[in-house]
DNA sequence: TGTTAGCACTCTCGGGGAGAGAGTGCTAAC
DNA sequence: GTTAGCACTCTCTCCCCGAGAGTGCTAACA
């Protein structure tokens, strides 16, 4: 059964209504307060005839209506227009952004603080990794004392990784140059197994030792997945956490660890597409009322996740291009930093 | 006037009991789950002069006590008994511990999820730094195209910052090596006015520019503090945090930036010494609900903090040998680092 | 003089209406 | 197909009341 075009219209109008309030929306409401030209009692009909198709429900018999998770996800695949991100707004942001130009990891925080600010939802932004995501780009040695060097490794998606690497054979700092000289023309653009091979076959010296190190800094690496999280405060202050076992729930959630089932979601996702994720739709049984808008950024060489978390209750009107705007924006910086 | 040793038993009995029931505590109470041999009438005569004295004070009329600021200071000054870390406990922290030896920035985080879970609250590490903090110990110019190079700096306290300079010149990885080593003969050691004023005196060149790379990359990191936090959605299961108001400002005034100026009364403890800041001993007018034990790890070279932060009532003979022993383990660590 | 039993008093907390209000679904008329 | 009218349902809030917990005071006792 397709949506009339009027029903279409209410779907939308609940929508938009509750996600202002918060509150179940009567027929009254839609009628009083957006303008519908026809009688509540016709707002109602249409009403039960959407909840029977399943794109709203009732708390109970004399409440209003909440959209379902299907009316969300019609809302936002064909009712909804999209806010797009104002001048002012897109001149604040860029503005921001380039406070911290040239850190990477700083840029990236500032990231998620922004757009958390901009949708008044929990953002996260994980850092760009290569396709290849570990192989090594360079590595050096620095003297600690005559019989500890520390080891930082330069990996091909900009990232450092350091470990210390004791040495039996004391050296100088030149003679630690020379070493990581002729290493790094051995291991340069390895990956991990490689580089395990590479100091399998080689004599019990410092330089194997050193090589093992390197293949475990490497693999290390690969696992390691770096995502910068902002906004849970702000986003607690909403209704729907006003429970505090709900708002204890949502906090223990959104651990930063426990977010990426979330985000691979979209893993496949292409740079510039924007995901949206509703309630049931997400894999995660415990995690029903919660939505999540999800974009890539970056290019086929490197490439990281922004997305915003909330209650299925969210202004995917603004959160949408926002979250698209400030993806668009991370490809271009990471463009730039190349 | 001083407390006659019957009060302070009762103090010490009235602490103990509402630490580990969050109610109010009645005079019937103590004699009946306490044990203690005078009847419930006599208690109540004491605890209405340890009221007058300020140790301890009534929600309302029919309601038990529960201890003040004071009381709690008292306490732990005097009556408490610390709870030892016991050997059991004590393995299972440092096999903990051990597991990811070799990455410091792992081990902090490390420490701040086994501390928090030894002691139920908010647990926050900070990594060390050196008094001097902010000299270089060696940089380092990584090739990415022919007009970009990383900038590594390797500082004293064995941390890394990069930054991406552009080079008006290209240069290949090996005249970058050249370079970096001229560099690093001249800003060994140097800190950042000192490395600023070199720049000032070179040349306008990709060198001079690099050197001041080197300058702000020092500077950056002489403020920049690591602090590393867990523990948060445990310690608000706490009935302090039952109304939902009181969660969210707990939440957002966790912030790990915002705990700096908590952290900065211990500024300069010794490594070793254990403070206790009860409630209104707190300079932040809005944190009286909260008390923070906290220790420096490490010695004359380089130093962290240790803390636990939680509502006033807290185990502190738990927590106080907890935080103390994490401590010591760590200043241990970080000497056999070197 | 310190201790204790007894008792009146105070305050909180939870449960149980009761009434107001909001909103629905249905029916009948237009 | 639309709408007015109306009965019905359910929640929410307020208030009251009784139970219970705990105190402070007084007077008796050792």
């Amino acid at each position: 059964m397709v949506l009339t075009e009027r029903r279409a219209t209410i779907l939308g109008l609940v929508v938009r209504e509750y996600v202002q309030t918060a509150e179940p929306v009567s027929s009254k409401a839609l009628v009083d307060r957006r303008g519908l030209d026809v009688s509540s009692a016709t707002v109602r009909n249409e009403m039960a005839r959407l909840e029977d198709e399943g794109y709203i429900t009732h708390p109970h018999t004399s409440a209003g209506r909440i959209p379902s998770d299907l009316g969300y996800r019609t809302y936002v695949q064909s009712l909804m227009a999209e806010e797009p991100v104002g001048v002012d707004e897109q001149r604040t942001i860029t503005h921001q952004l380039h406070q911290v130009a040239g850190a990477l990891d700083e840029w990236l925080s500032l990231t998620a603080t922004i757009l958390a600010g901009a949708v008044g939802n929990v953002a996260v932004v994980t850092r760009p990794r290569t396709v290849t995501a570990g192989r090594l780009r360079h590595l050096q040695l620095v003297e600690l004392n005559p019989d500890t060097a520390l080891l930082v490794a330069v990996m091909d998606d900009g990232r450092l990784r350091q470990r210390l690497v004791p040495l039996r054979m004391p050296a100088t700092q030149a003679q630690l140059q020379d070493r990581a000289a002729r290493l790094n023309a051995r291991l340069a653009a390895m990956d991990g197994a490689g580089a395990r091979a590479l100091a399998a076959e080689m004599a019990d010296t410092d330089e194997a030792s050193i090589v093992r190190e390197t293949a475990e800094l490497i693999e290390e690496h690969r696992g390691a997945e770096e995502t910068y999280l902002d906004g849970l405060s702000r986003a607690l202050r909403q209704p729907e956490f006003a429970d505090p076992d709900r708002m204890l729930d949502a906090v223990a959630r959104l651990q930063a660890y426990r977010l990426r089932s979330l985000l691979e979601g979209a893993a496949d996702a292409q740079p510039g597409e924007t995901r949206v994720v509703i309630g049931n739709e997400l894999a995660a049984d415990e995690m029903q009322d919660w939505s999540v808008v999800i974009a890539r950024y970056g290019d086929s060489d490197a490439a990281g996740t922004v997305a915003v978390v909330g209650p299925t209750r969210m202004a995917y009107e603004r959160t949408i291009p926002r979250v698209r705007y400030i993806a668009s924006l991370m490809g271009q910086l990471l463009r730039d930093m190349r």
